[in-house]
DNA sequence: GGTAGACCTGGACGC
DNA sequence: GCGTCCAGGTCTACC
């Protein structure tokens, strides 16, 4: 057994970023809420599979694993801390929400934070899975991705990590039909496994991008699957918050909040954040909304 | 650059 | 039970 402690620059709210997207709920993420507890099976870059068992600690996360090299915990704490973003800081945007009422629980709350996978293929798979579709749908789908094509834990073969662009990209077409019921999407997925297993498409380096925005916008909308919901949705994770992920809900929200529940166009939408610039879509992910049908 | 139509799936809904 | 609609959209063809 491994335990170790991972400090957050301050402020830090290890319930609020877990629950600031959806991603908690779908495996192999897993929330007790009750006990704050999150648990996330990771495959090391040596093959290893491992569960992390976090919890809220003093300024930080507390990290239980199995027995590591330090090599290995040096792995899992710098996936951990991309995971959560733990030095990222949010002072700028804190100050804007200042004038917001509708923004006034941001700064109080820590929010800012936006819960991500261990690696940037994990979350443009996610992503593609999210698209026209029901969120059950989307937990159902990654479940069978995961069930099939992940490594096992070592004591307890029903739990899987996420599978690697290398395990995807031997899987055929017709697999990811009819098997694991992707439908249209499965074509998808297999050009980006096979793209990343390759090397051609470095996804990871976007992490650490030196690209404007909106160069790194058309890179990812050259993602077959990946439109411009998707994108804005991948730049929030890239913590380049610029773009509004325009989905049903979003606008559903906006069209409550400001047209008396008539529908609105995507560029609608923008407008009502456009004062926002570089911080549009945190300003919309974490708005106030009055509509909460 | 803007827009209509097709696209997998499966749960909700009306009949 | 059965048919239709639609959801945390995107792609392609066409104008």
């Amino acid at each position: 057994m491994t335990t170790f402690t991972l400090p957050a620059r301050q402020p830090f709210n290890f319930h609020n970023a877990v629950r600031s997207h959806g991603w908690y709920q779908v495996t192999p993420f897993h929330y007790d809420e009750a006990a704050s507890l999150l648990t996330y099976v990771l495959r090391l870059s040596t093959g290893k599979v491992v569960e992390l068992r976090l919890t809220p600690a003093t300024d930080g996360i507390q990290v239980e694993t199995a027995a590591l090299t330090r090599a290995e915990q040096a792995e899992a704490s710098d996936r951990v801390d991309w995971m959560f973003g733990l030095q990222r800081d949010f002072s700028d945007f804190y100050a804007a929400t200042r004038h917001e009422p509708k923004l006034a629980h941001v700064e109080p709350n820590a929010y800012g934070r936006v819960l991500r996978s261990p690696t940037f293929f994990e979350d443009v798979v996610r992503t593609i899975l999210t698209t026209n579709t029901l969120w059950a749908a989307t937990k159902r789908m990654t479940l069978n991705l995961v069930n099939q094509f992940g490594d096992p834990l070592p004591n307890d073969s029903n739990r899987r990590a996420f599978p690697t662009p290398e395990r995807l990209a031997g899987a055929s077409e017709e697999q990811l039909r009819n098997e694991t019921r992707l439908g249209y999407r499965s074509p998808y997925l297999i050009e980006l496994a096979r793209r990343a297993a390759s090397g051609e498409l470095d996804l990871e380096a976007f992490k650490t991008s030196d690209l404007p925005t909106l160069e790194l916008r058309k890179e990812l909308l050259k993602i077959k699957g990946i439109g411009a919901y998707a994108a804005a949705n991948l730049l929030m994770i890239l913590g380049r918050p610029d773009f509004i992920p325009i989905d049903s809900w979003a606008a559903k929200m906006v069209s409550h909040e400001w047209h008396d529940g008539q529908p609105v166009t995507p560029a609608e939408v923008e407008s009502h954040f456009e004062q926002w610039g570089q911080w549009k879509g945190m300003a919309y992910w974490f708005w106030n909304w009055s509509y909460q049908g």
